[in-house]
DNA sequence: GCAAAAGTGTTGAAGGTACACCCATGT
DNA sequence: ACATGGGTGTACCTTCAACACTTTTGC
């Protein structure tokens, strides 16, 4: 048994999620995309491929996600490495795997773009995956349930401007457990990282909610001075 | 600019401490290997090496630091892929970096194994290091610091038995800060984590401290039950 | 007997959880 | 007028932080 030298790919777990109704549930969904090559021609897989001689992981995954299903995530980081000899049945494959965030204002579901064979799947309904996608995608939730608790990456998933029902349910969604709306809306209003953009959402079909914005820029400010952001 | 195949490596961050008495403030190790090899020959670097063709990332870590520092780390995770372009002069290399833990009683300070050239390091005073380590050793200690607070991994750094205030200067030293004796107490009581053997340490200058010990079965089963362990 | 570490409880402050009603709007 | 989601405050309980003295042992 001998040292060689391997392929080395890059796979990207995007979640995202549109502004959905409170009690409408339509839940956290993933990005896929449709093989047409083999192996596993046919399947649906996480976006990814392999990594270029001169480009550092980070720009990789986002170059193969830009290509293959149009996005750029707000919010990226490295999520595991995995490298199973035989997770790849041609040749051994290392591939090092990023979770990442997109808001539907960026990526309309369904939209044309030149990745026709990428599609938003329900995390509640998914296909089956090639190679060891499943496990990845797997791994990939819980670390998002765990991010989100302590770092304010749900606003990535929402357009610039939101409702706090919104939020919640976005948090809801994520967390998988139901939040008591005064409790949410203090421990949100507490952490001061909300500004109130003073504007309403009309046109629904009740009382108008106001539309909020995540003041990022305090949260780098907040950031240095070892603020903790938790919900 | 094309794809083609890396050389893969894997590096393991391992910590140590020693049996510390309280004030003394020996602080937290970690264990390096002088390099033999060009290139940075003659400098420290983590323990490491290239992934043979039919072994998992993690079983080449462990064969790694077996071979390379003759220790077998209580407890082993990985901490992230490193792969920037440039890193390694020769050749690209990605490098899988784990982090692990050892307990004194395996591997003492300074033994004889077949690895003459390691040893263990203060935090406190390091060497420079070669490649990208001091940057992948700064990581591996951030992370440590996150994870001993709420995963019961501070017993991997300590003897079978040891005493309370053995336990507490271990904490103080990861997380770099003074912990209140009595809550400190009370906090590691109500996890129900620690048998008391019912020995004492005797031969001490003071009065003799009683002797625990770990409850990892416990802590197995407390775990798949969804309990969370925190300091 | 003294120096040094072991061991032990209480109190006040803060934060978390549970809970119910009125308000504004569109139909 | 009614159905639906928007929006608000309080009381209780749990948890956390701060704090000082007595006990045991070796020298």
């Amino acid at each position: 048994m001998k040292a060689g030298r391997y392929r080395v790919a890059v796979d990207g777990v995007v979640f995202g999620a549109r502004p959905i109704a409170a009690g409408e549930g339509r839940g956290l969904e993933v990005l896929l995309i449709q093989r047409g090559v083999e192996p596993y021609v046919g399947s649906w897989a996480l976006p990814g491929g392999l990594v270029l001689e001169d480009e550092s992981l980070e720009v990789a995954v986002r170059r193969e996600l830009l290509e293959e299903a149009g996005v750029e995530p707000s919010w990226l980081e490295q999520l595991y490495t995995f490298g199973q000899p035989g997770r790849d049945p041609r040749e051994r494959t290392i591939t090092v795997a990023w979770i990442g965030l997109v808001r539907p204002d960026r990526y309309p579901p369904s939209a044309a773009t030149d990745a026709a064979d990428a599609r938003w799947w329900p995390m509640s309904k998914l296909p089956p995956l090639a190679f060891d996608h499943a496990h990845i995608l797997d791994v990939a939730r819980e670390r998002l349930q765990g991010k989100v608790r302590y770092q304010p990456i749900g606003f990535d998933l929402l357009p610039p401007e939101f409702t706090l029902s919104e939020l919640q349910v976005l948090y809801e969604t994520i967390l998988e457990r139901p939040l008591d709306k005064r409790n949410f809306r203090r421990k949100i209003g507490k952490t001061g990282l909300l500004l109130d953009t003073g504007k309403m959402r009309t046109g629904g079909a009740h009382r108008a909610p106001r539309l909020y914005r995540f003041d990022r820029d305090r949260y780098t400010v907040l950031e240095q001075q070892g603020y903790l952001f938790e919900i």
